[in-house]
DNA sequence: CCGATGCATCGACGGATGTCAATGCGGGTG
DNA sequence: CACCCGCATTGACATCCGTCGATGCATCGG
């Protein structure tokens, strides 16, 4: 139950963009629930960590200390990126090391533009 | 304050990819914000919806019925993407018309694509 | 084997959020 | 002018959410 990786990549294989054709409630809920990941000023700026270290990954210790929050908060925003499948999880040894995952960055931002270069209409 | 419109314009012209370079606090409060206005299935099916009305916009009237929601709450969250900067109002006569900001769109995938078409790192 | 370290989970608390019924208000309509 | 209609605002309520301290649970080092 609850997958952990197909919420965003769905929308890119199916049709979802949110412009050019009404979506169903389903889709929207999928969308949605991407969209709440990323709507914490933290977590933007977890992705934003995360990615900035590239294939290397970050550990959770390099993570608390630029956001200014206690490593339970950081944990628990890095569950829910998680959970929406905007980063991955990888224990190495004792570390634990997020990515991003680039695709449901772009399958997001495809389900924005509908794939239309907004001067068609 | 609270300007209705410059959440979604600024990191198009500014520098705010989420990806491809730290973002610092302020910026990331900014998306956050566009973000959590996407972060309800209900407002992403007024996207949807609204945006299949092309140029002509829709009403509230025609609204109502596809979300099974009471007046109030769809105004409410028409509010809450109006704030956002993703959709405009216009009053026309006894009704109001709410038309998506394409560019705001185009910019929040913008600023998560970080313009990389992801194969190059 | 024992202590230290990195991280997740739990429990709790204040604040934000989605929803509705009731009400207010301006614009058409008779 | 009086009435209806479309929409926004208010107030209230239940629920969710972000945050932290405390705790648990592995793993590594001595």
């Amino acid at each position: 139950m609850t997958a952990t990786l197909p919420l965003v990549e769905d929308f890119a294989a199916c049709c979802a963009p949110v412009t050019g054709g009404v979506i169903e409630a389903a889709t929207a809920e999928r969308l949605a629930r991407v969209f709440k990941a990323l709507g914490d000023p933290s977590r933007v700026r977890l992705v934003s960590l995360i990615a900035a270290q590239g294939d290397d990954g970050a550990c959770v210790c390099d993570l608390t200390a630029p956001l200014e929050l206690s490593q339970p908060t950081v944990s628990h925003h890095l569950k829910q990126l998680l959970e929406a499948g905007l980063v991955t999880r990888e224990q190495r040894g004792k570390w634990a090391y997020y990515r991003v995952v680039d695709t449901a960055l772009n399958a997001l931002a495809g389900a924005l533009t509908s794939g239309v270069p907004a001067a068609a209409r």
